[in-house]
DNA sequence: CTCGATTCTGACACTCAGTATCAATAATGC
DNA sequence: GCATTATTGATACTGAGTGTCAGAATCGAG
């Protein structure tokens, strides 16, 4: 799945290449100039490809300069799948200076509700992005901020992103991919995630990926207090 | 601010009679012909307008596509931040045919939660628009079922509508405009409207205002069902 | 009603994202 | 090696969105 893996076939690996080398261009040129003041054009001069090998890597200018963003989703969906890489026991990655006493990412005990396991979810999917992922996050979320089209980008992946949580619920849980909760779950599931996102990369990413998921707990845990607001005595 | 108002200066009453027609020509052209496959140089034609006075009215094309679903969520922010036209008591557009007994729409008792009273917000700015929004917003409603680039657009509409609902509350709460709480909640009032309204498109807009704001009710009433939904016993 | 100021429209040219095609090239499996 | 198959690069094209500018319509005041 990752860059360069040794049992993928050469094509692959190199198509995997220079994916993630236009990826990390097109993050520092739209950082630098600003994602409208660049071109696709001056954009694969850097990368040294032509026009065509980025929209076949590409489908959009947008698309190459969130795929920080695309690989979260991606990853979410996969543990939400249990698609784990065999021999891998849930939430090893990036993790192992966890202090002894605590409870492993990603297990919830059973009798909780399906809210506790897609916060659980989120975490493990945290926990299994490449190291480098942090930076280039913070440097996409920071770009999104002040680019209209790129808002409306990751907005469209996301709801993308919930449909097929929806229908994997449904399948897991039994129900109809119509049901309402499994909409309202879902949604709340990403929008817990993009507050909590938000505020850690205020922070610059401080506290690493623990902290994430600590911000991420919280956000969950504020869903009942929200539901609970009233005008008077706030 | 609907379409000839004789209060309104000529040039005003102008600009919005051709922004009207073209929003109405365009929807008819993107259902009959596709969204892609017609051109702003074919829509600009019909309507017999410049290409320049096309992209004054609208910033995109899809923003044309989408006309009536901007004057829901236009309609919305209205009845939230209490702007009602005066002389107007809340909600008595095109609702004349209430039965007797029932309590108004968009008054909620003081207690009330705050999600409460954006399910009333919602059902109110509902009662408002014009009679022949269902109709436009059904058809545009399919037509962003199709058209993946016009759901990307109103997703990001959106987000813009469900900041502002965000600051309006914060201001009327004496809350951080960064508070979980509020964020959340704006989310799940556009969820909720978001699935009602699928089910009553669905079922081409039967039973007509008063069957869409029921459908709003329920999926309110269904929001605490989805947080405590658990897999073991669905 | 008329004139001057302001605003809107239409026409044209331009940039750039995204698509389609095709020959050249590189990897794969035998 | 060699045929097969996928990938690249070059080129030309469509169409959305922007900027500019002259002319027409509206407005406000006398």
């Amino acid at each position: 799945m990752t860059a360069d893996d040794r049992s993928l076939p050469l094509r692959e690996r190199k198509r995997l290449r220079t994916r993630r080398t236009i990826a990390d261009i097109a993050l520092r040129l739209f950082t630098e100039r600003g994602f409208d003041a660049t071109t696709v054009e001056e954009l694969v001069d850097e990368a040294e490809v032509s026009r065509s090998t980025f929209f076949r890597a590409f489908a959009t200018k947008e698309a190459a300069a969130v795929e920080a963003e695309n690989e979260l989703w991606a990853a979410y969906l996969e543990e939400l799948a249990g698609h784990r890489p065999p021999g891998t026991t849930p939430g090893d990655t990036a993790l192992s200076d966890m202090a002894p006493g605590d409870t492993a990412l990603g297990d919830t005990a059973p009798g909780d509700t399906v809210l506790a396991e897609l916060c659980d979810t989120l975490a493990r999917a945290a926990g299994v992005l490449p190291p480098d992922w942090d930076h280039r996050y913070i440097l996409t979320r920071r770009l999104i901020l002040t680019t209209p089209a790129l808002l409306g980008h990751v907005e469209y992946q996301r709801t993308g992103v919930e449909k097929q949580v929806v229908a994997c619920l449904a399948e897991k849980l039994g129900l109809d991919s119509d049901d309402l909760r499994l909409r309202i779950l879902a949604e709340l599931a990403t929008t817990a995630w993009s507050v909590a996102a938000r505020d850690w990369v205020r922070d610059d990413g401080a506290g690493g990926r623990r902290a994430l998921t600590d911000r991420l707990r919280n956000a969950f845990a504020a869903i009942p207090d929200a539901l609970n607001l009233s005008p008077r005595a706030s």
